[in-house]
DNA sequence: GCCGGCGTTCCGCTCAGCGAAATGACGAGC
DNA sequence: GCTCGTCATTTCGCTGAGCGGAACGCCGGC
């Protein structure tokens, strides 16, 4: 994290260094972490404390307005959002249980809407937040419909084992995919997390691919994957067809 | 947005010249818009692309998914918006009708969570976007509950009038405020958009000072503002309590 | 009183960053 | 076909923005 010591580098590691358990970070933690020396550091985060990227608080220094605001620019994320909103808001209605919408990133997926009711279980995930590919819903609804050349990276960085029932075989991962591409469903039970399961379905664009995927999160011994099926399946198709009547950005 | 010529401020000159509509920008736009020289901004969104801040496409550049995920990380939006979730879910299963989650900056409010439904009315309000205080329903909640200072500053900055029913008159403001800190409860018709009404309620620190405010938000002629006060202000009252609890980031 | 860690400031050296100018690639106009 | 205008990209020698070791003042704990 330390190769290129170009002042952007250096502001940008800064940044990186808030994690997301963190609320504020002390100068000396900063430095610490980042192996900026400390002046150094001091003058850059004055600096990003002149455009509220961070902020300045009585003890620490924290991430800022202004970080949050560009943030929601991203115009994939904001379009692919602002056209989901309603049909996520629907599931949500129809089934009283935490919504999702991902997109594909590299290995992981990235969640970019959540709508989380007080009736489901506390999902861990988090809009903004990484989850790998493999083991989750959304992830192996992108995955399904993705160009192969992704399958083989995800395989390729290790299908490590998170629950009891993770599916680390590269074989039977292929299996699920191919059956999630027949049924244009995907299911997980407990695969990323013990007592947690989801059923997601693709959202693809014009030529096929996946761009995003939407799912229904649950109790893995309450949850209706049978039933819901359908209901994810219509919302995606449905959020398909938008985003090919309105080019996603 | 020109006069510190440092590395890191033309960085951050670049990012913020992509506006709420851009997609994408040409490198030519771009220096164009900031006045930056053409090599330097071609340099340093290369080092930007490098970390995914922005990404480089066949015609052009756009904000990345770093600089999305980063903003996801400013932990007071994040904080507030995990609270709050589940009672912005439950006013909309409630009253099906769009639901806000806003903060004040300034003499704005930035609005960090929204829900909306296929029922309501084109709302133009976005995640990370901003609205001036003094004609928005969350605004006005916001500034009841704000110290004297931000209400001064507001009438300083100029109530411009936005539609036919804007509060212009400072007086005018002072007895809406007012009212508001009586019932608890703020109302818009029509102030900021022509055709669009909202109720909303101040979200309340251990201080008594107002951290956000949630709003209902509908058509003007439709909206039965009357019925949802009540919900609006239980579900603000709720989210207070729970930040008073886990003491907000 | 002493010590360790904190944030902040100073200041002279130096190399990262600069940007005018040149290059190449593309498409529209004629 | 050639000629522009506009785009992105690369080069390269100059220089001042950025650097960071060192020193500072402050506080809380032992």
């Amino acid at each position: 994290m330390d190769p290129p010591n170009s002042v952007l580098s250096r502001a940008l590691t800064l940044l990186t260094a808030f994690r997301p358990g963190d609320t504020e970070l002390t100068l000396a933690e900063l430095t610490r972490r980042t192996g900026i020396p400390k002046p150094t550091a001091h003058r850059l985060l004055a600096e990003l404390a002149g455009w509220n990227i961070v902020e300045r608080t009585p003890n620490g220094i924290r991430l800022g307005m202004a970080l949050f605001e560009l943030g929601q620019l991203a115009p994939l994320q904001r379009g692919l959002r602002e056209a989901a909103a309603p049909f996520l808001a629907d599931l949500f209605e129809a089934t009283h249980e935490t919504v999702h919408l991902a997109v594909p990133d590299g290995i992981d997926v990235v969640y970019i809407h959540k709508i989380a009711g007080r009736r489901g279980p506390p999902v861990r995930s988090r809009v903004g937040g990484r989850m790998p590919a493999y083991c989750t819903g959304v992830g192996k609804a992108l995955l399904a419909f993705a160009p192969p050349e992704r399958l083989a990276e995800v395989v390729a960085a290790g299908l490590t084992r998170r629950t009891p029932r993770t599916v680390v075989a590269p074989g039977l991962l292929d299996a699920d995919l191919a059956r999630i591409r027949e049924r244009g469903v995907a299911e997980e039970h407990e695969e990323s997390t013990v007592g947690i399961a989801c059923v997601a379905a693709p959202v693809l664009d014009a030529d096929g691919r996946a761009v995003a995927a939407i799912s229904i999160t649950g109790w893995a011994n309450r949850l209706d994957t049978a039933r819901l099926a359908p209901a994810v399946r219509t919302a995606a198709l449905g959020l398909s067809r938008v985003l090919r009547a309105h080019p996603a950005s």
